[in-house]
DNA sequence: GACTCGTGGGC
DNA sequence: TGCCCAAGAGT
């Protein structure tokens, strides 16, 4: 019978291939950020991952090193209004984490002593950090043993071991599968990983114009082994942003964050010109208790 | 699960 | 130039 050379999935490579190239390529390239160094301690990377949210490196380091300066434990900031962390928060976007950030460090300064937990369970409670954040701070701050789940750790997995070029739009089960049994048994060579498996997707493995040539385990990558076809099935949902309420709110409070006093209604009126969606996002701002109303009509960011 | 929630830079 | 993307969380 005659043989017909179908495509065919390339086997998933075994965890430990993957583990010793990628572990050597982090010693060598590795970037020297700041929220990566022993004297950035838990709060730092704390504070880190939240800033790093959906929002790109280069411009979470300024705001970063300013946010430690000033408040250099949960405790200082806990002190402070929440108004001052959405002041402080400036350009990063989705204001909301630094409201969360605030309410973080307040409950870890009334149930933890002011000192950022090392418990997963417990980093999980705080507002703010949701699956992923949690493993994150566990694993970089205390070296802990977790599947640390972002976006670039996902797309890695999806390409080197399972042969696909995205994964898929929400986190799956089978992906938390994976991901586990990719870990490292050893506690400190988990946490290694973890960091190691991100950064080669944030430098190498890229969404976009990915750079095999660059790749430590090329070799082994299921999805270049498969001849690296496009992506199937729907294309993921693109964010629409001109003309939506998040515009509008953002518009609303960039006034508001740099006018140091309460802020008449004229003032807010002037950023966007029609009324129903203007006071639609600026009920939406005063419902997430990112701005204050005053008497008269006046607004400020809050005051606690 | 589907949606909302900012901002800016790269291609 | 527009579109896509960036260390997600909460509802």
């Amino acid at each position: 019978m005659t043989a017909i050379e179908t495509p065919e999935a390339a086997p998933a490579p075994s965890p430990d291939r993957l583990h010793t190239p990628v572990l050597a390529w982090f010693d060598q390239h590795a970037r020297d950020l700041p929220w990566r160094r022993p004297e950035a301690g838990a709060w730092g990377v704390m504070v880190s991952e939240f800033m790093l949210q959906q929002t790109p490196v280069s411009r979470v380091l300024p705001v970063y090193e300013q946010w430690l300066a000033r408040w250099p434990r949960p405790a200082a900031l806990a002190a402070e209004a929440p108004g001052e962390a959405v002041r402080a928060w400036g350009r990063l976007g989705y204001p909301r984490r630094a409201l969360r950030l605030h309410g973080a460090a307040v409950a870890i300064t009334e149930r933890h002593g002011g000192d950022v937990p090392s418990d997963h369970a417990q980093l999980l409670a705080l507002p703010g950090i949701g699956e992923y954040t949690a493993a994150a701070v566990a694993s970089f701050a205390y070296g802990q043993r977790h599947a640390v789940l972002d976006t670039n750790v996902r797309r890695v997995i999806a390409r080197a071991v399972t042969g696909v070029q995205y994964p898929p739009n929400a986190t799956t089960a089978a992906e938390r599968r994976l991901a586990r049994a990719l870990l490292p048994d050893d506690e400190a060579r988990a946490a290694r990983w973890a960091a190691a498996s991100m950064e080669l997707g944030a430098l190498v493995c890229t969404a976009r114009n990915e750079d095999c040539g660059r790749c430590p385990i090329a070799r082994e990558c299921a999805w270049r082994l498969a001849g690296k076809p496009a992506h199937e099935g729907p294309a993921r949902r693109g964010q629409t942003y001109a003309g939506t309420d998040r515009q509008v709110r953002g518009k609303l409070l960039a006034v508001l964050r740099e006018a140091h006093g309460p802020v008449p209604q004229a003032a807010l009126d002037a950023v966007w010109h029609e009324p129903v969606q203007r006071a639609r996002a600026l009920d939406g701002l005063v419902a997430d208790g990112l701005v204050e109303p005053l008497d008269g009509g006046r607004y400020r960011l809050p005051s606690a």
